[in-house]
DNA sequence: GACTATTTATAAGA
DNA sequence: GTCTTATAAATAGTA
């Protein structure tokens, strides 16, 4: 499920880091001879930013970061009346959002040309649809699982609806006679069907490169 | 642009927080007697999670808490390797966003098709919440002229992307082959617009597809 | 924007 | 995923 769509979202330069100093010295001075109270964890330690490599230790990262993010955007949310919407694509694609997304992206993409204030100034205010394709003449990707029902709604109903709309756009008695000649190409689509397909997804502590 | 907008994005049930000390009880007894370090600030308050009355104060912590949020989102982005957007309406609809909103709305919007109505300009304006037509269940005759170009181009889009998508999910090659059997099924719609009446003919495009 | 005292998030481990 | 601990990091109130 892997391929080559690299791009990060780095829109933060960060200020240098206070340089980082030798873990627990402190500490360890501190208990070094007399140790009434022997640590039973590291504690929190201070991580440079920067891809983390060793797959589970992301992970499991990621996880806890994401949480962590939704929590803080939804006491925001709340504390200040704001609307927040957030996507995220994990490495291997799988889509988590927070909010009310879909009303929000309506909102921003009727407000974008207008009043955009981006937190990084630059990529953000090009337009809603810029000279490349347009986003549904591009390859589409794997859903997640738990994006499945809601994806297979949305993609069934699409389906009829815009058949339906064919056919009589057309108005041509041969496209729904082909319909009948395929009849695969216009039953709804059962995700079900591929099920067996998925790379090992959902397990989680399989062998997966594809696990969260 | 003020509008009744109201909908807040909780998406987290909070956990009860723990029960609010009396704040600063400890300080104020380790202080009580000889102060050599007189505070000289309170220092953090806890604060409850609610919708902060004071404009002021509200204004102050929306402006705190969405550079915290965009920060943990950029750190999440460079540790995870993923790509995250945000998108924050403030209660007096200015936007603020992070990331390459752009960019993951259309991958959002490619595996969520319910939103397709957001592409179509012309029938965006009608409003946010969609309890109406999808746009391409409207009738031809209702589209404006100037609009007919950008009607039909998304309605071709769509269906070229849909067609990939089923025959994606289908994971069943006889839908590409099928494809060929009923290429007419599969080829652009080249639509020609009649003047006087609004009328729209079909004219077949090219009926060789190499698929995609 | 800055400061400080405190709360909160979280890295590492179980 | 959960829980714990020790610590790093965010931030409420203030000036």
């Amino acid at each position: 499920m892997e391929n080559g769509e690299a791009s990060l979202t780095t829109c933060l330069p960060f200020k240098e880091q206070k340089p980082m100093q030798t873990p627990n010295l402190a500490v360890k001075q501190r208990n070094g001879r007399k140790q009434q109270n022997p640590k039973t964890t590291k504690g929190r330690q201070r991580i440079e930013i920067k891809e983390i490599q060793e797959e589970n230790r992301r992970q499991v990262t990621f996880s806890k970061r994401r949480t962590g993010l939704f929590k803080k955007a939804a006491e925001l949310s709340v504390l200040c009346g704001a609307q927040i919407g957030i996507i995220t694509f994990s490495r291997c694609e799988r889509i988590y959002a927070f909010g009310n997304v879909n009303t929000l992206i309506e909102s921003y993409l009727r407000k974008t040309p207008v009043m955009l204030r981006s937190y990084y100034g630059g990529d953000v205010a090009t337009g809603v649809d810029g000279d490349g394709p347009m986003w549904w003449e591009r390859a589409v990707e794997s859903v997640p699982e738990e994006e499945m029902d809601e994806y297979m709604k949305g993609l069934n109903g699409l389906r009829e609806n815009l058949w339906t709309r064919i056919c009589e756009m057309s108005g041509d008695p041969t496209a729904q006679m082909n319909a009948q000649i395929c009849p695969d190409l216009m039953a709804p689509v059962n995700w079900k069907l591929m099920d067996e397909n998925l790379t090992v997804k959902n397990d989680q502590g399989q062998a997966g490169y594809d696990g969260y």
